[in-house]
DNA sequence: TATTATAATGACTTTATAGTCATAAGTCAA
DNA sequence: TTGACTTATGACTATAAAGTCATTATAATA
């Protein structure tokens, strides 16, 4: 706890949020520890305190850059009773995140693919906590085909990624076509669109 | 014509072959100009005579891998009627092609993402091939919301878009889940589960 | 203030790989 | 067979960028 206020954590934070802002700004290929630590206005050594190498800057980057959002939306979900209502939550509890962290996951989705650059097993965490997600949504799947309200057939884990890529989808359309404006308005309506396909897709 | 007999050609096609072997056995970011001499069977200096730059390879790659599959798929579909046979035949035929390239595929979707590596006019064509097929469908779309069978409030490109995805998400969690073997009945299944979907989802 | 411990520096080393080019090999018309 | 032209070679150069480490600055302690 202390230890949050000492120099070391800070300087932890410093160089993370310069990372983020370089990614955002120029894409994954072309961030550079060099530019890094020239940003952060620190020497490219005293990097190498704080991280072990590039890929754990680019995995602290990505990390930082999802965390809250599971989490937040799970709460929203969770306080909805049906399914129907947890899947609406959900898809705009997302949109909502996305539009908040806007150049964030417009490099992300965009400027692909970050992934690349990470070694094996950062994308395989990385897959982890999309699967995570996949099967947060494929319960609720689940609770709506025993209510008898979804269709049964449906594998719902499959269901869950197809969710996740609809509103991927719906996000880089966006982007590309510079909606750059995330108003919760637009959120409203984008969130309904997708909800409507999706809920209609998967209902009895 | 004559020209194709030529061993200009052949080497051309020789060294796409094993480009595209290469990026298959080891992903986009393992491919380097030298294993593609040494895997060729040819110097380094003789594929500059051939491609442009290691772009230009990567290009040539890409391209061949997915050229015939939008004239495939749009012959097949053409001759359908209503826009539902249309939809349900253009996931069919997209599936099958996917499943024919199997390894092609399993690397740009999965080991994520030849974007990255190539130079921004080649990425401005790749995204070009998707816009492409997604303005193909979303005319279906409109002949479908003209008819009065899809939900007039859909945005024709987008839902374009989200279709797509779904086939791509379809395609990823199969290669993930190692049902490697394409065959026709699976691909049956898998083609039908999405139309189920998505058409129920676009529907009136 | 002197001494020790900790943090920061940035010039340097290392490595990987794209692209080059002088040289060699092969082809073919006269 | 020869000489001109075409094709192929691979050792070499250039470059970018990751990561290191001897040195220096700063802070903590006695």
């Amino acid at each position: 706890m202390a230890e949050e206020e000492t120099g070391k954590i800070n300087k932890f934070d410093c160089i993370l949020a310069s990372a983020r802002k370089l990614i955002e700004q120029e894409g994954f290929s072309n961030f550079t520890m060099d530019k890094l630590a020239n940003n952060a206005g620190v020497a490219k050594g005293t990097i190498y305190l704080y991280f072990k190498d590039k890929n754990d800057v680019l995995e602290n980057v990505l990390k930082s850059g999802f965390q809250t959002m599971f989490s937040r939306m799970a709460d929203k979900v969770e306080k909805k009773e049906t399914p129907e209502e947890k899947i609406k939550t959900l898809i705009y509890e997302n949109l909502l995140y996305i539009g908040e962290n806007k150049y964030f996951f417009k490099t992300v989705f965009l400027d692909e693919m970050h992934v690349v650059f990470l070694k094996k097993t950062s994308q395989e965490s990385y897959n982890l906590r999309r699967k995570k997600y996949a099967v947060f949504i494929s319960e609720i799947i689940i609770k709506g085909i025993d209510e008898g309200i979804f269709k049964n057939v449906l594998d719902p884990l499959k269901t869950g990624f197809y969710l996740i890529s609809l509103i991927k989808t719906n996000a880089i359309y966006n982007f590309r076509n510079n909606h750059a404006e995330f108003n919760e308005d637009l959120i409203k309506l984008e969130s309904a669109e997708i909800f409507d396909i999706f809920i209609d897709g998967i209902k009895n």
